[in-house]
DNA sequence: TTATTTTTGAAACGATCATTTCATTTATAA
DNA sequence: TTATAAATGAAATGATCGTTTCAAAAATAA
């Protein structure tokens, strides 16, 4: 019965992606959308609603990508220690990567719309708590295989790891030298050990 | 000869900071701005130039009093411990009076322009230079003092410290719990000795 | 082929965007 | 008081905002 939808929606999400990345949400035009996506300004507000409602999509997509790429890590590491270098590797290239000094789309948008977008905060609450649970998941390996210290308990190392990825995320903006980077990163792993 | 300015420049700044801190650049309009000022349009115009111009200004408005508070509390403190708590310290009160999650002006300013507007980029690294220069110092006088070891050099402990303030005050923006803060921070800290 | 359902294109919606214009008001210096 | 120059108010600028509308095109199932 009905015409199928023909545009892929992953690509689509992509390049909204992009733009959403570079411009902001607020900084971003239903019109940049149309002109990236190469589809029509109906088809948009037939497949995603809104404006808004897309870049919930977009975050999640992006968010779904970062997830994947964080499990192929951890699966690759025999330990905490190489579980935990390679989250931080994995930011440290994507700011390496980001010539264009965007920054983190998560980040971004947190400080843009977490007070203004109540789906946008608890987007990001959720988010939150996903991070800091599978940081608190690669402590407790440690803590248990005594490579990394108990002088905290480890939903605290957690915490105080996720609020280093941020730090580290919003440093790389201006700073890309990767010693510095390499050298912060020890510096913020060191009170594990 | 002619009519002097009559409005207080710094109230008017003030008021124009609250709104762009809640709204962010992009989410501010020039409407927004005269609501909250009470100043006319042209007004604005003429003492200002421009949106751009004016939010330039109020960065740095923002910037000087941040910086009479630092310069407050380094002068009240008799070491680099004192020194670096306090500036923690004054981050903490920050985020605990941000009841509506607003988070950091400049760090919002930060993710939302640096690669859009080529002023905003050269005021942010200005702000990183002097942010890290202060942090320097301290950590020089500390490491002097053998309050703080000589494991990193001065710069980079500098920069692992800008980095964690701002990771800080990105955490912040979702956690508001003070002892998770206080927590956090010492972590952050613990390093230096 | 025909009926059905969705996608598509283009135009239009009213609202709002940042900025400009200009005549009027206001306050100063002479 | 009078000449001068800036501040002000109100309206208008053209562009763009997010969103809606609707007839035409397209693709499927029968």
């Amino acid at each position: 019965m009905p015409k199928v939808e023909t545009f892929n929606r992953n690509t689509v999400l992509q390049k909204a992606t992009e733009v959403f990345h570079k411009k902001g949400y607020n900084g971003t035009s239903m019109q940049d959308l149309v002109d990236a996506t190469d589809l029509n300004r109906s088809s948009i507000y037939n497949s995603f609603g809104s404006k808004l409602n897309m870049f919930l999509e977009v975050l999640s997509h992006y968010q779904s990508i970062y997830g994947n790429n964080f499990s192929q890590k951890l699966a690759q590491s025999y330990n905490a220690t190489e579980a935990i270098e390679a989250i931080f590797d994995l930011y440290i290239h994507e700011i390496i990567n980001d010539n264009d000094r965007k920054g983190c789309l998560v980040i971004n948008c947190k400080s843009e719309m977490t007070n203004q977008e109540p789906l946008i905060k608890s987007f990001m609450e959720k988010n939150q708590d996903r991070m800091i649970a599978m940081l608190e998941d690669i402590v407790t390996k440690g803590q248990m295989e005594k490579i990394f210290n108990q002088n905290q308990a480890a939903s605290q190392y957690a915490l105080y790891l996720f609020s280093s990825i941020q730090g580290l995320r919003m440093t790389g903006i201006l700073n890309k030298n990767e010693n510095d980077l390499r050298n912060l990163t020890r510096t913020v792993l060191k009170v594990l050990y």
